[in-house]
DNA sequence: TATTGTTATACTCTATAACTATA
DNA sequence: TATAGTTATAGAGTATAACAATA
């Protein structure tokens, strides 16, 4: 019943693939109260060790500085980063993981990878990784 | 900068993705007031020349009824399509494309394709077909 | 003057539940 | 009692602009 004209419609797919992924995310991690964001921040602080300025989480997730310093927020709350002003740029807040982040992404690693595992389980491995390749360079 | 585990997370992918594609069928459909969502129902309507229920359209693109009533009000207002009682059925009422619902389709098709030829300019012909069809498997 | 981060505001999407009218 | 549609409300997510501190 539903025409070609949107099943092969990309922007469908895309909506529907995307949202599929956010709701095997949430029901993976439902225990951990994390979003994908925040997992991705996670990441991201995991990989500069010395911290990031907010302006670069930013930069680095493709979300503005509002949404950083919201985000920030949530996950100072839960101690899972600190917060202290950059003694060579006084404007800035240099971000880094405490070890309770660090536990905490070791915990919600293996659920996000779960979620991956469920949302391409139609695909094979070499289709996995195509899917992959595809999609970045649509994106870059 | 970007490390790995972001730039290879599928949701990281799927996200951006999903982001350009509804900027640029913004920007290529910036005269013609119409939303993607509202272009996929206009596309369920014209596969559907007897018309269609609002459940119907809620079910085929995965929306709820309450956001088809929106939907509807609004496609209504610029009189692409007609609400009636269905006969058979009064609690349901009937949508059906109107001739100016025909012409507007006309005029945004073109825009469409142009935002996901320049979506998908990266990738060659197969590579194209290659990606619609991982991420159909994914949805299915 | 430009930049980092914060706050307030608003606007879109989406989710829920209560309601009506029909079946 | 269940279903089709409407309405009201609230919650995310996001975008903008104004602001303080610092460069």
């Amino acid at each position: 019943m539903l025409p070609d004209s949107i099943r092969c419609r990309l922007g469908y797919l895309l909506a529907k693939a995307h949202h599929r992924q956010l709701a095997l995310f949430d029901k993976h991690t439902a225990s951990l109260t994390v979003s994908g964001r925040e997992y991705a921040a996670l990441l991201a602080l995991e990989a500069n060790a010395d911290g990031l300025w907010q302006s670069d989480i930013a930069d680095l997730l493709g979300m503005d500085r509002t949404t950083v310093t919201y985000l920030v927020d949530g996950l100072e709350k839960r101690g899972w980063l600190t917060r202290s002003k950059d003694p060579a740029d006084r404007r800035a807040h240099v971000i880094k993981l405490t070890p309770a982040g660090v536990d905490a992404l070791a915990e919600i690693r293996p659920a996000a990878r779960a979620s991956t595992d469920e949302l391409l389980s139609p695909l094979d491995e070499a289709e996995r990784a195509q899917l992959r390749d595809l999609l970045a360079r649509l994106i870059a």
